[in-house]
DNA sequence: GCGACAG
DNA sequence: ATCTTGTCGC
């Protein structure tokens, strides 16, 4: 799939954070997603070791959810883990595997936050304004904002709140397991971003993409790199 | 100054 | 995220 130009992402922290604010004011809430015409949707995820960070992309029909194509890539890490700052640690290996994608996938789902986040630009908002397709953030844990803590069942959710703003929403993916945070990654409402995550949580509280591609990321790593470990 | 803090 | 055995719950 298509990834624009990536801009520096080695830069220092107060600057970081300074481009983030920019950047922030391009993101693209909504139009909304007609699942009854999404095919193909990925799921993206990073695996780090010490000095390299291990991404994959996994490519499910949709919405029977069956794995159709798998890539990864690697790159060393140069940037540490800075709460807020996750994109630039992830960025060069995730974008590099999204790249190697031939599927046409018509949504991306990432594991991080979207608009879910401190300035407005987690990781899904970030690689998302890169992309020609709409992505969603679907994190397993709290960045910022305030939630009540959703009823118990399938299905139910409650916003999540930054300074007034309602940035996601806090779903509960499966009766009983704890809640997934979702947001808008750019190029989607949230409500098709929710829709989109409860269609593909179907066994587990994960989407699947993002599980397979989580599986993916762990071969990869565990195998030094080695493509061949993603079939 | 003191907590909170995606992966 | 990663390091790791057994163990509590459905």
């Amino acid at each position: 799939m298509r990834v624009a130009r990536l801009h520096e992402l080695n830069l220092p922290v107060a600057e970081a954070r300074r481009l983030q604010s920019e950047l922030a004011s391009r993101v693209q809430t909504g139009p909304p997603l007609d699942l009854d015409r999404v095919r193909f949707v990925a799921g993206a995820d990073v695996s780090t070791g010490d000095e390299m960070a291990y991404a994959t992309v996994a490519v499910l029909r949709f919405p029977e959810l069956e794995v159709v194509e798998v890539r990864g890539a690697g790159a060393p890490l140069s940037f540490p883990y800075v709460p807020g700052l996750l994109a630039f640690r992830e960025i060069p290996s995730v974008a590099e595997a999204l790249s190697r994608i031939e599927t046409p996938v018509d949504a991306v789902i990432f594991d991080a936050q979207g608009l879910a986040h401190p300035r407005r630009l987690g990781l899904a908002s970030h690689l998302g304004l890169f992309l020609d397709v709409p992505s969603v953030g679907c994190a397993k844990s709290r960045l910022t904002g305030r939630f009540e803590e959703p009823d118990r069942k399938k299905g139910s959710a409650t916003d999540l709140v930054d300074r007034g703003e309602v940035v996601g929403r806090v779903v509960r993916t499966r009766d009983g397991v704890s809640p997934v945070f979702v947001s808008v990654g750019n190029r989607i409402d949230l409500q098709s971003a929710v829709d989109l995550v409860l269609a593909c949580c179907t066994r587990y509280r994960l989407p699947e993409p993002t599980r397979q591609a989580h599986n993916a990321a762990n071969r990869l790593r565990r195998a030094g790199g080695n493509q061949e470990s993603l079939f």
